[in-house]
DNA sequence: GGCGGCATCCCCCAAATGGGTGATTTTTGA
DNA sequence: TCAAAAATCACCCATTTGGGGGATGCCGCC
């Protein structure tokens, strides 16, 4: 109710689907208080009229032709820091939410999300929230979870062993590995190759990934 | 109520504050569907009644005498791990938050939270979901932000390189990258020299290790 | 005492890797 | 439009790595 008219809420879409974006174009339009001042089709689009349109938040599919609406949403962030940009999506594969996070996402909505609710998140991120869908939320806390070394794992290592995996985990080449052990080079072979039988595995950059607990994850986007 | 009675929401408390967890007992018993089964007033006190009084979430305060709520939720997870715990403290600082989670906390609620919000939460967590205050929420998404291009170390990878340090990270030969990205092996040869070179590495172990470092130091805990 | 796990070292060999150089085509960006 | 960047592939060569042996000494444990 200030005097000006910058209370609206300039809200831009980038979307592929013509009728989901006149859908919630119109949506938008119609809630008091929003205005849809940009829309986009297009990764590219967006990466030309957003920055002319300002808006104060993006509403961002992520899968859009040719670029990802993560590259896209990286791309804005990365030109207008102050920008909010909420994802709309159907994926909600644990990578992807990740790596839209990363991107430089501040929400993360599944495409079921009702009109109400995108509406309260559209003004929730605006008041320096973060809404998320509840099973990103979800998704999204369990990352943080330490795991538990289960029993077939590297709870089954010796010590010289584990050491020896942590400076693996850290690039380290057998020659450095002995050196900072004081031990010889042909003793470090032996200790690695006792380490792949018990990970069952057979190279180095597979003990890291399991010892830091990747390994697990398929998944994958466009 | 043998089997009828499952449907109460089986809450426990541990809080040091007596009247605070008078209070949100209170509160709880109250609320229709809600009950509180257990109170505690130390974690000690919370490792031996909890597991035996079996509740479906635990309302934890994060400062407590001698151990810390965190410990207290730790071991709580690792006992009985189908229990929820939701947080419920003051504290907003981001290592508070993050080692809350670590230890398997399911969601992070600051004490400002209304009775309304509180019970809601309650529910939420059990529907497989991760309540979080809106700062929380925000403290945590801004927790996956890629740091910004630094002047000297972050070079960009291409998309291409990025897809191959993903497969880096999980443990696959140059072959099997090869075949996934239906490319010939040379070529895979080719974009680790490039990833190499700009991520100033010299093996692929070191690479994954740059790679995942950053989420690394996220999670890992003191 | 013997047995197994651990840590230490040695050799051989085939495969994988890293590093250099060069090349073509497509995509991108300015 | 035109230069830069990205993506693709090829060849050579030294080093590293993985996997297979085998050997020695130490320690704990039944």
């Amino acid at each position: 109710m200030e005097t000006t008219g910058m209370q609206w809420i300039k809200v831009a879409l980038v979307e592929d689907d013509a009728r989901v974006r006149g859908h919630l174009a119109k949506l938008i339009d119609d809630a008091p208080g929003y205005a849809c001042v940009c829309q986009c089709g297009t990764a590219e689009e967006a990466l030309v009229k957003i920055p002319a349109a300002a808006p104060d938040v993006v509403l961002m599919d992520i899968h859009l032709p040719n670029r990802s609406g993560i590259e896209c949403a990286f791309r804005l962030r990365t030109a207008l820091p102050a920008l909010r940009i909420l994802i709309l999506t159907v994926y909600q594969d644990a990578d992807v939410i990740f790596k839209a996070l990363q991107a430089g996402a501040s929400g993360y909505l599944l495409k079921r999300t009702s009109p109400a609710e995108l509406l309260q998140a559209i003004a929730e991120v605006l008041r320096g929230g973060a809404p998320m869908t509840s099973e990103v939320a979800r998704r999204v806390v369990e990352s943080f979870r330490v795991r538990a070394p289960q029993p077939g794992a590297a709870a089954e290592l010796s010590r010289r062993e584990q050491e020896i995996l942590e400076l693996l985990a850290r690039g380290y080449v057998n020659k450095e590995i002995g050196e900072r052990l004081s031990i010889g080079v042909e003793t470090v072979r032996t200790h690695l190759k006792h380490i792949y039988d018990k990970l069952h595995v057979s190279s180095r950059t597979e003990a890291v990934a399991k010892h830091l607990g990747i390994g697990l994850d398929r998944m994958r986007m466009g």
